[in-house]
DNA sequence: GGGGGCACGCAATAATCTTGCGTCCGAAGG
DNA sequence: CCTTCGGACGCAAGATTATTGCGTGCCCCC
């Protein structure tokens, strides 16, 4: 799929808020409102543009407790690996995990309500885990940023 | 502002799917689909609820390159801090932010377009700036979960 | 026992989305 | 150089969804 100046700004806008109708979109990058939707849909079809969501604000939802987690599995193995991953997705407060290259071999972000919780998670992911051969925690004092922005261009 | 189970019920789905119409979100929980709109208009003035947005499909995104970067800045003044905040808030690829404890100081998650780009932001962000101590760059080889999920309960 | 406030459902209205249709433009081929 | 084809567009009608006024019921507090 190609990417026009107008994808590009469309993108860009619906990244920022999703909320805006096709006809004050459309007003923005010069096109009607039906060639809005017909472009929208064909991210959505493309796969590119993969689902609106709501974001709450961390800062007005009480007690909530953000934390970075750094790991390094015992084996490389790709069997343990991917238990860790499943163990690490099938909890909602992972809000982010990835795989990466480096020190460490995953960087999970934690969201949870309250210290008690986050303790009894990073007991169950990485205390408990069979595999999980050092981890390290990093609370968030204060989230500067969050968001799932990805540029185009 | 206090919540009972049906907010719980809706901010959890509304986090994970904005696009559903009031009714269905309404059939869901048991409620109408104007109850259902005065909730989500209560959680926006109450600021529990900031905006709609969409969501990439990193994956299908031409070239993406996410990087995880962990930094320590020299001196702790909290001038330097906000430079250094405002800095980072400047830049969109600045995908994530955070201000955190531990050894180190700033946790920034990187989305650009392509490694030279990513070469040149860490140029700007890390190494031309003044007060950067020291910084470690994490990439993502696969980013199992991505996302502002927050647990309300 | 009697307000008062608050959230609800229903129904009418308003706004937005969706889709069929005719047109235009550029690329490919005759 | 002309024709044809595909793709994207704008417009407007129709369908769906969001919004709002109104009356009712519930619960807390007086």
């Amino acid at each position: 799929m190609t990417f026009d100046e107008i994808d590009h700004r469309l993108l860009d806008t619906l990244q920022r808020d999703a909320s805006r109708t096709l006809q004050a979109l459309g007003e923005d990058v010069g096109l009607s409102a039906s060639a809005v939707q017909r472009r929208i849909n064909r991210y959505r079809s493309a796969g590119v543009l993969a689902r609106h969501v709501a974001v709450l604000e961390a800062r007005r939802t009480a007690d909530i407790v953000l934390a970075v987690v750094l790991v390094t599995l015992e084996r490389e193995s790709s069997g343990h690996h991917d238990a860790f991953a499943q163990r690490l997705l099938a909890v909602p407060e992972v809000q982010q995990a990835y795989d990466v290259s480096g020190d460490w071999d995953y960087v999970v972000v934690l969201a949870t309500i309250g210290m008690a919780r986050h303790s009894e998670l990073a007991q169950h992911l990485f205390k408990d885990a069979p595999n999980v051969k050092r981890y390290t925690t990093m609370f968030v004092l204060d989230p500067l940023r969050t968001g799932t922005y990805l540029p185009t261009r």
